[in-house]
DNA sequence: GTACTGACTTTTG
DNA sequence: CCAAAAGCCAGTA
């Protein structure tokens, strides 16, 4: 038997929502990470996942690569950055801003 | 079993 | 800076 002493079981689906549901507020993670977190490369996995049940979870905690938040949520995306004090870079003025990953891109095991 | 889709990533031009 | 292409993974038909 191999050892699941802490994987919290279910299908790749339900550990991403796990992963995301920890991130604690003013951190992001990019969808690459949390695949590379889970042990995989799947980015869009983690995407489709987000599109299915991304509801349930902190979703603008979970950006692009670029820094950017999904498509079609920056808006509400942006108003929880400023609401929890995500480091954002500057032009923040309009849809192009991008968050700061350098600073808040969440590394785990890291929480205060 | 294959084929297609998608809240992605990275490189190249 | 933007556009296009190829690559990778999981879910669904």
């Amino acid at each position: 038997m191999a050892d699941a002493s802490r994987e919290p079981a279910g299908g790749f689906g339900e550990r991403v929502l796990e992963l995301v549901a920890e991130i604690p507020p003013g951190r992001v993670l990019t969808y690459g990470d949390v695949a590379a977190l889970l042990g995989s490369r799947g980015a869009r996995a983690v995407g489709t996942v987000m599109a299915r049940s991304g509801h349930l979870v902190p979703w603008w905690r979970v950006l692009r690569a670029g820094g950017h938040p999904p498509s079609g949520h920056e808006d509400r995306a942006l108003a929880h950055y400023r609401d929890e004090g995500t480091p954002v870079l500057p032009a923040a003025t309009d849809a192009t801003y991008r968050v700061d990953l350098a600073r808040a891109r969440w590394r785990p095991g890291r929480e205060p």
